[in-house]
DNA sequence: CAAGATACGTCAATATGGCTGTCCCATCTT
DNA sequence: AAGATGGGACAGCCATATTGACGTATCTTG
């Protein structure tokens, strides 16, 4: 795997030393952002697989089961288990559909809603301080680069999340 | 409240939808990048954990077990595992140090190293794409961010890493 | 040199969060 | 009435992580 230390101007191997960056980045970002929240979930014997729930259920309050599937790419097994465990805990509820009754409108409680927005406190912490260090600028460029990881065929499921921030 | 060394307007307190943007596209992004490498992985019958650790040898040849404990975060006893099938596999090596006979230098081997590279295209194709979706002003950006998020602590490790790319 | 610290390995037990496959019920659609 | 869809549930499996304790080789230091 010799390289030449002068490479032509392949724009593929260029990048190898951009894209090592972002990669790594990408891992100890993400891996930090989500063990700031551990502390706060394990106080009530959950995991991030839990937190994910709650965030997108806090998000898009009667969210349906199958939409939160799709959000989240896994199993209906599993995301039942971890249903389960929220609702026994009081944080999430169901009821049915009003136009399909056989649709479970996913909801959190009220306890639901404080236990998110505790968890939530964590992330913008670390958010808004990254934030304010690199600047505006910085941050516009942070989302794009991040668009533009997401599929196409993702990408309007995650739009949709945002249609509704004021 | 005194805070002399935080200029007024300080966005500490950063609209929540700022913040909640950054949370779901580096959800969706960082799992999207990962998910296209487990194609490449699965051929082998590996998971990510076993690239984790190829990564970061490949990118660091003679790193000591414990250097890479630092990285990854994990204890001893889940990389043990990994870098035993990684070796059963013939894509791992170690030799003693020199320096120190105790330690175990990491290499991969020729194998290992193709197969690094095999994986990192898959890396490469979906940064590079959205590198160039986005522009270099943000890739700048998206860097900045990214390493206000990582704690003071291993932010000189992360550098260490970076530091003989060309 | 003896004592202790360090680098690494290993055992056993456990938790978490995924997966597949199959079958079921209620409800909506046609 | 038949079929499609939304959701639940069973059983079993796998990957990846954890803790705690203990062992061995090697380096460092009083």
């Amino acid at each position: 795997m010799a390289v030449p230390s002068s490479p032509p101007a392949s724009p593929l191997f260029l990048r190898e030393h951009e894209v090592r960056r972002g990669v790594e980045l990408l891992f100890f970002g993400y891996t930090r952002l989500t063990r700031s929240i551990d502390e706060g979930l394990n106080e009530h014997g959950l995991g991030r697989a839990h937190h994910r729930a709650l965030y997108f259920i806090a998000r898009q309050p009667d969210l349906t089961i199958s939409e939160l599937l799709r959000i989240l790419a896994i199993t209906k097994q599993s995301l039942g288990r971890v249903l389960t465990e929220l609702g026994e805990r009081g944080l999430v509820e169901t009821r049915p559909g009003v136009i399909d009754r056989r649709q479970k409108l996913l909801r959190l409680t009220e306890q639901g809603k404080a236990f998110e927005a505790q968890l939530f406190v964590a992330l913008r912490t670390s958010l808004a301080a990254a934030y304010a260090a690199a600047g505006q600028e910085s941050v516009t460029g942070f989302w794009r680069v991040l668009e533009g990881l997401i599929p196409d065929e993702d990408r309007a499921m995650v739009a949709a999340l945002q249609k509704d921030m004021r």
